[in-house]
DNA sequence: TAAACATATGAATAAATGTTCATATATAGA
DNA sequence: TCTATATATGAACATTTATTCATATGTTTA
């Protein structure tokens, strides 16, 4: 039988005073925003193998391609994505271009998933 | 005018003892998907202001709810999903359910996130 | 300057994902 | 048992996103 339909916490919030030390607490929206952009980025395979990899060092598109089970084309559009978030960086020499972890965040912050991951 | 186009990287690897060493330190694909999947879960600004606010302590359905600018069901979906990844548990009292972060891995890698974006 | 190679990029497509709406389920109280 | 409230869930939809294909760009060498 129909029963009816409560929208719901009508009793205005319940617990009013977390509410309040929550919000006041909160990183402001568009930092949140960013934030998820950045681990959006990790969220992806294709790319977190791209990531390993320059651990160990700089290597280049072929070689980055030779890795993996996708085309060239596919490594050199998560190498802009992970170029235009900073984690990245390259130098060109001759008609090979060079990548390398920006810097020493990109592998503290895959230590810490992979402690998780690891339970 | 029209140029010959090339297969990339046909001089087989360009580097292959730095691809050998490399692979062999390479996490195994599957170790790669699960990282993904839980970076995924990280790259959502809702699923990040939830996982905020419970940094704080426990709150409920409604006090979520209460806290974004999305309807019931859209935090009750997030909090599955964040509940199946390990990321938060919960308790029941009576209608009311208390969702809270699972461990102190979540609020660790939250932070390495602000600190790069941070800079 | 023409050919060859390494890399980048635009368009198209398929798959994944977040939200809402409607409604189901669980619990408490009358 | 009936009603009200808190939470969960399935379906539908719109949006995002990762990949491939075709081709463009940049660099070296003949």
């Amino acid at each position: 039988m129909r029963r009816e339909i409560a929208p719901c916490c009508q009793e205005q919030q319940i617990h009013p005073e977390a509410l309040e030390k929550v919000r006041s607490l909160l990183p402001p929206d568009e930092r949140l925003y960013d934030l998820a952009e950045l681990f959006k980025i990790f969220g992806d395979s294709t790319r977190l193998k791209i990531l390993y990899a320059l651990l160990e060092g700089e290597l280049c598109v072929c070689d980055l391609a030779g890795l993996m089970a996708v085309t060239q084309s596919a490594v050199s559009h998560q190498l802009r994505v992970l170029k235009n978030s900073k984690l990245i960086k390259f130098r060109r020499e001759g008609k090979t271009i060079y990548y390398s972890l920006a810097d020493s965040h990109v592998e503290r912050i895959l230590s810490q998933g992979m402690e998780h991951i690891e339970e």
